[in-house]
DNA sequence: TGTACATCAGTGAACGCGCGTTCACTGATGTAC
DNA sequence: TGTACATCAGTGAACGCGCGTTCACTGATGTAC
């Protein structure tokens, strides 16, 4: 049960203590401090792939938007362990082909529900809708106390990115 | 000339050596870390919104985009500022004022541009469209090696969600 | 069944590091008379 | 013009903290014979 704290950033220290376990007892499982954040990175990773596919099964374009609320919602449930799957990174680390298979799961999705789209822009412009929401309320930048007022803004967000999908040549 | 280091993340110290000084120089002009987090971040600001302010004239809905490229410029030019300003903040911070600002001034570039358009809705997503380009990056997650890649993407990502607002509602 | 040994997860003391912060200080500049 | 004093930016030593990491160790479990 390796699990990151609620409010508490990411050291290995953290990790053990959140692990009820002595900070030296990691070193037994993992090579250093790179390693173990990378095993979780990872893991989660496979969460939120898990949480992207589940949450949406998108027939149509407005669907699309589950996919920018359960990427917001998995931020704001696992704020540590999302900031260490997408924060910074170095060239040759397991998280930038983590990320880059998020996208294509995103890509792939619209090519089959907008086969006319430029599904490589929309896609890329989806994440980063989805991606700069999360952050922004994950920071405080935008309010996370209404009932259900994230994902009605998330909604709304992916509603007017998504609508243009089908009506326009996404590229200026 | 308080400045933040290209690579490194902000700390009092961090400051204090950028700006040739001892460490507890800083002392003599602010309270403590905090205060002085705040005060960069409050110039911070002041920077972004002139650098947002200049870079575009918008005459009709597509020069929008080049808020989005000032934006995503500005984070890449000075990222360790840009994740002072930004990154967590509590309730009462100043930094929340300075971003709601950022918001509005985009929001009313909109109503002017677009008087048909959900202003509110659509300027919470292209901050945030512009925010997660950053963000991704910043953080190693697309790539920023290609002359003019990452200007050409904030373009294209920022043509979908534009093109949206004058044709459709942008809420689903 | 019992004895000897290997394996291996976890421990606690210790290290050097950068951090924020305090403290008493120095040295330059400005002001009063 | 010179002397006495206040102001104030900056200094360097020192503190306690959490961090990543090392080290020699303990104690439980499994295996060989």
């Amino acid at each position: 049960m390796k699990m990151l704290e609620q409010g508490e950033s990411f050291s290995l220290r953290a990790v053990a203590r959140g692990a009820g376990v002595s900070a030296t007892a990691p070193y037994r499982h993992f090579a250093d401090r790179e390693a173990l954040e990378s095993a979780l990175a990872v893991e989660g990773f496979r969460e939120l792939k898990a949480d992207l596919i589940a949450a949406s099964r998108p027939s149509h374009a407005a669907e699309l938007a589950d996919f920018g609320v359960a990427y917001v919602v998995f931020a704001l449930r696992r704020p540590a362990l999302f900031r260490l799957m997408l924060g910074p990174c170095g060239e040759h680390d397991v998280r930038r082909q983590a990320a880059e298979d998020v996208l294509e799961l995103l890509e792939s999705t619209i090519r089959t529900v907008l086969p006319e789209a430029d599904a490589e822009a929309l896609a890329t412009a989806g994440w980063a809708l989805a991606h700069g929401l999360a952050f922004l309320h994950m920071d405080g930048k935008l309010s996370t106390a209404g009932q259900g007022e994230v994902a009605d803004r998330v909604r709304s967000a992916f509603g007017a990115i998504m609508s243009a999908a089908g009506s326009a040549d996404p590229t200026a």
